[in-house]
DNA sequence: CTCTTGTCTGACAAAGGTGTCAAAAATAGA
DNA sequence: TCTATTTTTGACACCTTTGTCAGACAAGAG
């Protein structure tokens, strides 16, 4: 008690990260109990002795996930630079954040249509504001240095155009990549220039 | 025997219907047989019946489901007019296909990441031919009208574009459309303009 | 050493899902 | 009508998974 034992720590993220490895390999219904512990070497007791049932402990790693995703992309809107600025740090933060969690979107995916309720929320506490981003642009409109254009459809390309070959990740590698990983990362790196191109022809006058 | 009773026909469809909905719904895993049953209105065990066991039935959904998107855009790559009319003939059918099938993409996704084979299986038999889209990509590069852009990237926008908005299709409802259905589809149909108009852009001179 | 506290486990019961079978019900053909 | 075939079903056995519980085990405090 005095030491909150290590071992406790241990397990606990130790079943942390397996749940993760497992709910993303396998979603929410495919994954069981046994699997994540044998993932992190415990008994499938113990994994019940530290997190009461699977939805718990699913919804702990889905709201964590979350977690890592969105502060930095608030801190990227309210930064006091241009608009294109902006646009490409967000890009290049948002491939990082999903080269490092690359079956996340899958996951997220997956549970919205399993269960949309769920993602709100934990969106709702945790989402990105894009609101100050929405205004600096029509600000920029009004500026000159922007068309007239769309910004729902904006915002829904910049997401289709970062998240999509992630989803599609294993059709990549096979039919374009050669099931070789580095060429997809090495995919990815070009995009974040390609993106954020395309985005701000999209835009500009 | 000899007519090749209705109600055969009946109950087989009927549970095709029924077992498209719901797997579409809950995935592979989250999907059970009882559930199908009761959705085609008939006895769990018809259903063992007609379709052995449930990895069948799912394949053979899948198959069926991919069947339905692949053909006509083969049609049209095969079409002999220009690049850019081809793009924007593109984007509409795969729109309109993708409306009819809203949950086709997270199905596929969802089952990319269970068991990627059956997907480049079931592909590799019906896939899209990009071949000669890209050759004629190249020639159009040769004679000017193209810019020197990279070819994969096209490829992934393209689909990205189109394909993406149906994988968030809840998100979009609740965020951008105040949970109104006829928006989400007023949204698409924008898009088919937005879509071709964003492409050509990164591909012209 | 003994007690307490926190950690872990084996064994169990309960629930839910799958697939099979024999037999009932429906249908077509004679 | 009677017979043969197809379709449908209820009942069953089996398996997997979940979640609980009592008790074992380790470790620090007295």
């Amino acid at each position: 008690m005095i030491v909150e034992s290590l071992k406790d720590q241990d397990s606990e993220t130790k079943i942390l990260e397996a749940a993760k490895t497992v709910f993303t390999r396998k979603g929410m219904d495919g994954a069981t109990m046994q699997e994540i512990a044998d993932e992190a070497q415990i008994s499938r007791t113990s994994l019940h002795y530290y997190f009461r049932n699977k939805e718990k402990l699913f919804e702990i790693i889905f709201a964590e996930s979350l977690d890592r995703i969105t502060p930095r992309f608030n801190k990227i809107i309210e930064m006091p630079i241009p608009l294109f600025e902006k646009i490409e740090l967000f890009v290049e933060n948002y491939l990082n954040v999903l080269t490092e969690n690359p079956m996340l979107p899958g996951l997220i995916v997956h549970e919205m249509s399993r269960d949309p309720h769920t993602v709100f929320n934990i969106i709702n506490k945790k989402g990105i504001k894009l609101d100050k981003l929405l205004v600096q642009m029509e600000l920029e409109k009004m500026g000159g240095v922007l068309r007239n254009f769309p910004i729902e459809h904006f915002v829904v390309n910049i997401f289709s155009l970062c998240v999509f070959p992630f989803l599609a990740k294993p059709l990549l590698e096979e039919y374009l990549f050669d099931n070789d990983e580095n060429k997809f990362q090495q995919f990815i790196e070009e995009r974040k220039k390609v993106i954020s191109e395309s985005i701000i022809l999209f835009i500009k006058k």
